[in-house]
DNA sequence: GACTCGTGGCC
DNA sequence: TGGCCAAGAGT
């Protein structure tokens, strides 16, 4: 606590070492956002969301569809489904429950970010386990199982040395101690205040841990989008479901997806050309996408979707591989 | 417990 | 340059 006193990083959605803690959309908001997301990529999103849904009830009254296209590029889109349903819920309730048990139940809260939110938002004495916390623990314990199974006792460790006070100062405290000293790669050690107290460090082995299970093999998909623009306008669709890009504004495509590749027939007949490909790198497969435009689509038999001003193809929210097309498109014409 | 689900930075 | 990784959740 005394080395966060002094090393606490600044952040937009955090409160001083000692301060009153913020209010609890934003830190709900930022957590939600920084699931698996790096400070420096929520910092402009975190930003945009405050500017256009200054609080719970404003996001909660928001469409669909602007809260997608918001997101848009920051990934892991059932993120923003859970936010919004979240959002609903909550001000429905009239707030945030307080409790971590509670907050556990709302959509899109698992057990990181009931208990950050609880120990962040509300000073309550919760286990707060994330991927800096595993780290830490995981060295200062030397705890050799690997993950996913060696979670059971980074847990319990974790349980062991939290604190009652300043609950959470002190999750904040292991987070900056893992992304800034306790590092991945070459952690600096000599400027570590737990230093003397961490059993990797003695043994001179802390880059190795946490252990991690091997890591299955990438496939590599193939598929197509189609480009199909009318009058200065380019049919976008929008995406079924939960499943991946799931409720985003996208262009119309041959059914790709990280199981099978995708058929190639375009969705109407006409002279198609090819723009080229674009590569693009999912969590558990990587993409090659190849784009097809067509200058004189059949009209009579769209699918459904909705015809979208190409100069302002900025503001449909994209997710990060249409994005992609979009350019490629734009380069083509 | 295994799988699915984005993206960008880093070395 | 490519594999690794990040303030994980839901199924």
């Amino acid at each position: 606590m005394a080395w966060y006193d002094v090393n606490a990083r600044r952040l937009p959605w955090r409160a001083l070492p000692g301060e009153p803690a913020p209010d609890p959309y934003r830190v709900w908001l930022s957590e939600v956002m920084l699931q698996q997301t790096t400070v420096a990529a929520v910092r402009a999103y975190y930003a945009k969301f405050l500017e256009l849904w200054p609080t719970v009830d404003a996001l909660a009254a928001a469409a669909d569809a602007d809260v997608m296209a918001a997101w848009a590029g920051l990934g892991y889109y059932a993120r923003a489904r859970n936010l919004l349903a979240c959002a609903r819920e909550v001000a429905r309730r009239g707030g945030f429950p307080q409790t971590e048990a509670a907050l556990r139940e709302l959509p899109g809260l698992g057990a990181y970010t009931a208990a950050a939110v609880a120990a962040i938002a509300f000073g309550q004495r919760a286990v707060v386990v994330d991927a800096n916390v595993e780290r830490v623990v995981s060295r200062l314990f030397a705890i050799g199982e690997p993950l996913p199974g060696g979670r059971t006792a980074i847990r319990a460790e974790t349980d062991t040395i939290t604190p009652d006070a300043r609950a959470g100062d002190f999750a904040q405290a292991m987070m900056d101690l893992g992304s800034s000293i306790c590092t991945v790669k070459s952690p600096r050690c000599l400027l570590c205040p737990l230093a003397d107290a961490c059993a990797a460090r003695v043994a001179g082995t802390a880059e190795a841990y946490p252990v991690k299970a091997a890591k299955k093999a990438k496939p590599t998909r193939s598929g197509t989008a189609f480009w199909i623009e009318q009058d200065g306008a380019v049919l976008l669709v929008q995406r079924e479901g939960k499943g991946m890009l799931g409720g985003m504004r996208a262009l119309p495509d041959d059914g790709w997806s990280a199981r099978a590749d995708g058929h190639r027939t375009p969705p109407v007949t006409g002279e198609w050309r090819s723009a080229g490909v674009v590569r693009h790198g999912f969590t558990h497969f990587d993409l090659e996408l190849q784009l097809m435009l067509c200058p004189g689509a059949d009209c009579a038999t769209l699918p459904v979707g909705e015809f979208w001003p190409v100069d302002a193809i900025e503001a449909a929210g994209l997710p990060t591989v249409f994005a992609k097309a979009a350019r490629l498109a734009l380069a083509h014409r």
